[in-house]
DNA sequence: CCCTGATTCGC
DNA sequence: GCGAATCAGG
């Protein structure tokens, strides 16, 4: 992937807006988040100490043999933050948009959980604990989320009290093991209800 | 362990 | 210029 003007685009955009490298990668796509850094670095953005406030050491090993001694690595003077005022047109960004559609469960999982199913298929001790795990999640909000963040929702979208439940996810799988319990029925518990 | 950004260096 | 590998902090 080249780093065309487009992409450099979204990359300053989205950095700019304090949005991880990582997240910035898969957005563009086709890179790693190192490309990411990289590239940000190059364009002289990497305005955000995050770590290592201290100088950089790096007593590399075995693989980075740097016989020189005076690492001086001192390129960038003093210059302003925003050194690059956004111009015109900064809203062409169709890929921008929250992607978490991984599915909605069939149950509200916030309040009284037993809700429509009055003959309920699903196993009450996957809704219990569905219940119970709600209590500890970690009440993320959309952004927060992530492959391995438990993406089940609670409460009303529509009020204050929304959220995700945001503990973390088996490879894969959009929610926890809890709530991947309920969401997904092993059929085993649903056997013919009609034999008997 | 997961994540984060930072740096170096071979390509 | 690019980005994987590596490093370091949280």
């Amino acid at each position: 992937m080249a780093w065309t003007d487009d992409r450099v685009e979204v990359l300053k955009k989205m950095w700019g807006e304090g949005k991880s490298a990582s997240q910035i990668a898969k957005e563009l796509g086709g890179v790693t988040r190192n490309a990411v850094i990289g590239k940000v670095h190059r364009l002289g953005l990497s305005n955000r100490a995050t770590t290592t406030k201290a100088p950089a050491k790096k007593p590399a090993a075995a693989a980075k043999p740097k016989a020189a001694s005076a690492p001086k690595t001192k390129a960038a003077p003093a210059s302003s933050n925003k050194p690059a005022p956004k111009v015109a047109a900064e809203t062409p960004l169709p890929i921008n948009a929250v992607n978490i559609p991984p599915r909605k469960p069939i149950i509200k999982a916030g309040q009284p959980l037993p809700p429509q199913p009055s003959t309920n298929e699903i196993s009450e001790e996957a809704l219990t604990k569905a219940a119970e795990v709600v209590k500890k999640a970690k009440k993320l909000h959309l952004m927060e989320l992530t492959e391995k963040t438990c993406k089940w929702p609670v409460g009303d979208p529509a009020t204050d009290d929304f959220w995700f439940c945001g503990l973390g996810t088996e490879t894969g799988k959009p929610y926890c093991e809890a709530h991947n319990a309920v969401a997904f029925q092993p059929m085993s518990a649903r056997r013919d209800r009609r034999s008997r």
